[in-house]
DNA sequence: CTCAACGCTT
C-alpha cells in the first residue's frame, strides 16, 4: 500500500468528486432538497462568483494558515439551523456535575411503569424482580454494561479487592472503562484521585476525560477540563484537539472549532487524517458533500492519504443527498485506489439501502460482504451491522414476526448470561439500538402495549435509554394520544439535566394536536422557543396542521 | 495496543 503512486491518483479522486458533487442528479433519483441546491447554483453563479472572491480575501486575511477550516464554513452551518448555537460560558463549578447522578437516580425510578395506559403484564415483573435480586446481591455475580453489552463478570469477590490502579497506565485504563460506559463522574473520581497523589495525570488522562464530554457535547466541561490540564503544565496533543474539535462539531459550534484547529496549528501540531475524516463526517451530516469533498482535498494538500473511513464519510452523505448511484461510484474509485474495504464501508452502503428503503438489497449486500467467503475474505460484523441488518429485516416484517424476532433476541440474551457465544447475525447483546429498534418496529405496527414491554425489558437489563429511545416512548403516547405523558418524560428529561431537542419538542406538540389542545401545543411550541431551539420543517407542520384543524372547529 | 472518527427519533 506504501508503494503506490501518491498525488496522482489522489487528485483523480478529488476530480471525481468534485464532478459527482457538480453533476445533477440523475432522474432515478429524487431529493427535493439536492434539486433546490442545483438550482440555487444555476441562477446565482455571479452572486456565488462574487462570494468566492470575498471567501479568498477573507480566507487570506484571517487565516495564515493553509490548513485552516473554511471561515465559509461558520456561516453555511448557522444557516443550517441543524441546531442551536450555545455561547462559550464561564467554567463551571465542580458541584454541577451531579446531573449524572440525578439522571442514575431518574433511571431507577422506572418513570413509565406508574400511570402508563399500557400495563405491564405479569412475567415481566416477575423477571424484572428475579433479575434485580441477582444484581442487588453483588456478592459472586456482578453484570455490567460494557461495550453495548451486558456481561457478566463471574469471580467478581476475587478480582475486586484489588488495590486499585498503580500506574498512570493503570489509571488511565480505568478512566477509559469509565468513560466508555459513560460514568463520566467514575472517571473524574480517578483523575482527581491522581491528581492528589504522586501519580500526575498525564496527557492520555486528562484527553480522555475531554473527548468523553466531547463525545457527550458538554462542551463547557470538555473545555474545563482543556484548561485545567494546560493549568497543570500538560500539553495538549493531536488527540486531545480532535477531540475537541470534534465536540464543537457536534454542537454546531463553529467558531470554537475554528480556534481550536488554529490553536492547534499555531503550535506546530499537524492534524491527522482522523481529524479531517472528523470535520468531513459533521460536515456531511449537518451541511452538505461539497464542504466535505473541500475537506478532502485539503487533507491531500496535507499530505495524507483517505482511508476506508474517509471513503465511508463520504459515501454516507452521497446516501443521504439520494445519490445513491454516485456514493457506489466512489466505492468502485476506492476499490481502483486499493483501499481495503472494510466493514465499515460495507455497513455505510448496506444502511443506505435501507435508508432507501430498499431492504432486500441491504440483505444481499450483508450476504455478499459478511456472510460469503468466495472471491475475497468475509469480513466480520460489528455490533453496528447487525443492527443495520436487523432494521433491514424488520422493515418489511408481519407483527407476528418481529414477535419471533423479538422472542429470539431475548432467549440470545439468555444464551449470552450462560457465557454461550451467541451465533445469531441479528442482534449482539443488550445493546440500546436494539431494543429501540424493536421498540420502533412495533410502535409502527400499532403494538403500543409491546413497546412498552421492551422498555421495560430494556430497564431490567439496565440498558440506558438514549434521547431516541424517549423520543419513540413519546412518540407512543403521541399516538394514543397521551400528551400529558409526553410532558412527563420531557420534564424528567429537563430534571436530569438533559437539553430536549427540536425533535422532542415537536413530538409533544404534535400529542397535543392530535388531542385537539391546540392551546397547550401553541405554549409547548413558546417554550421551545424559550429555550432557544429553532423549529424544524416538521415543528412547521405540525403547527400549521394544528392551526387549520382548530380553525374549521 | 493506555488516548480520537460510524448506527437508532418527528
Amino acid at each position: 500500500m506504501s508503494s503506490r503512486p501518491l498525488c496522482f491518483s489522489h487528485s483523480v479522486i478529488i476530480d471525481v468528486l468534485r464532478a459527482i458533487v457538480s453533476r445533477p442528479i440523475s432522474s432515478n433519483t429524487t431529493t427535493v432538497r439536492c434539486c433546490s441546491a442545483k438550482s440555487y447554483r444555476h441562477s446565482n453563479s455571479r452572486h456565488q462568483a462574487l462570494f468566492w472572491q470575498q471567501q479568498q480575501q477573507q480566507q487570506q486575511l484571517s487565516w495564515t494558515n493553509p490548513h485552516c477550516i473554511t471561515p465559509s464554513l461558520g456561516r453555511r452551518l448557522y444557516a443550517s439551523r441543524a441546531l442551536s448555537v450555545p455561547v462559550m460560558e464561564e467554567e463551571v463549578p465542580e458541584e454541577e456535575e451531579d446531573r449524572w447522578r440525578d439522571l442514575e437516580s431518574l433511571i431507577e425510578q422506572e418513570p413509565m411503569n406508574k400511570d402508563h395506559s399500557c400495563t405491564l403484564n405479569d412475567t415481566t415483573a416477575t423477571s424484572a424482580s428475579s433479575l434485580s435480586s441477582t444484581t442487588s446481591s453483588k456478592g459472586k455475580l456482578r453484570r455490567e454494561l460494557y461495550d453495548g453489552r451486558i456481561i457478566d463478570i463471574p469471580g467478581y469477590k476475587l478480582i475486586k479487592p484489588k488495590r486499585g490502579p498503580r500506574t498512570v497506565q493503570d489509571f488511565n485504563r480505568s478512566i477509559k472503562e469509565a468513560v466508555m460506559d459513560h460514568r463520566m463522574n467514575k472517571a473524574l473520581s480517578y483523575v482527581r484521585k491522581m491528581e492528589s497523589q504522586e501519580l500526575r495525570p498525564d496527557a492520555v488522562s486528562y484527553t480522555l476525560i475531554i473527548n468523553g464530554f466531547s463525545k457527550l457535547s458538554d462542551m463547557k466541561r470538555a473545555h474545563k477540563w482543556y484548561h485545567r490540564m494546560k493549568r497543570n503544565g500538560i500539553e495538549p496533543d493531536v488527540y486531545t484537539y480532535t477531540g475537541l474539535i470534534d465536540g464543537y462539531m457536534r454542537i454546531a459550534d463553529v467558531a470554537n472549532s475554528e480556534n481550536t484547529f488554529r490553536t492547534m496549528m499555531i503550535k506546530g501540531i499537524r492534524p491527522t487524517l482522523v481529524t479531517y475524516n472528523v470535520l468531513m463526517h459533521h460536515s456531511v451530516r449537518q451541511l452538505d458533500v461539497s464542504t466535505a469533498v473541500r475537506f478532502w482535498s485539503r487533507l491531500v494538500d496535507a499530505g495524507l492519504q483517505p482511508d476506508a473511513y474517509t471513503f465511508a464519510i463520504m459515501m454516507h452523505g452521497l446516501g443521504d443527498e439520494g445519490r445513491v448511484d454516485q456514493a457506489w461510484r466512489l466505492y468502485e474509485e476506492m476499490k481502483k485506489e486499493n483501499v481495503d474495504v472494510n466493514h465499515v464501508v460495507a455497513t455505510t452502503l448496506m444502511g443506505i439501502h435501507v435508508k432507501h428503503h430498499d431492504n432486500s438489497y441491504a440483505i444481499e449486500l450483508f450476504r455478499k460482504f459478511f456472510n460469503e467467503s468466495g472471491g475475497g475474505k468475509r469480513l466480520a460484523p460489528t455490533s453496528y451491522t447487525r443492527n443495520v441488518m436487523l432494521n433491514a429485516v424488520v422493515a418489511n416484517a408481519k407483527l407476528s414476526t418481529i414477535h419471533e424476532y423479538y422472542e429470539q433476541f431475548l432467549q440470545e440474551l439468555d444464551k449470552d448470561k450462560d457465557n454461550k457465544p451467541s451465533r445469531s447475525l441479528l442482534f449482539s447483546g443488550a445493546s440500546v439500538y436494539t431494543y429501540t429498534t424493536f421498540m420502533r418496529a412495533f410502535l409502527r405496527r400499532d403494538a403500543l402495549p409491546m413497546v412498552s414491554q421492551v422498555y421495560q425489558d430494556m430497564r431490567v437489563r439496565h440498558v440506558k435509554p438514549t434521547m431516541v429511545t424517549y423520543a419513540i416512548l413519546m412518540l407512543t403516547h403521541a399516538y394514543i394520544p397521551d400528551p400529558d405523558s409526553c410532558v412527563r418524560i420531557l420534564n424528567e428529561l429537563k430534571h436530569a439535566g438533559f437539553k430536549p431537542n427540536v425533535v422532542l419538542y415537536t413530538i409533544v406538540m404534535r400529542a397535543w394536536a392530535k388531542a385537539g389542545r391546540w392551546d397547550e401545543m401553541k405554549q409547548t411550541y413558546a417554550d421551545m422557543k424559550a429555550a432557544n431551539i429553532e423549529p424544524s420543517k416538521s415543528t412547521m407542520s405540525v403547527l400549521q396542521w394544528g392551526s387549520e384543524h382548530n380553525r374549521f372547529e
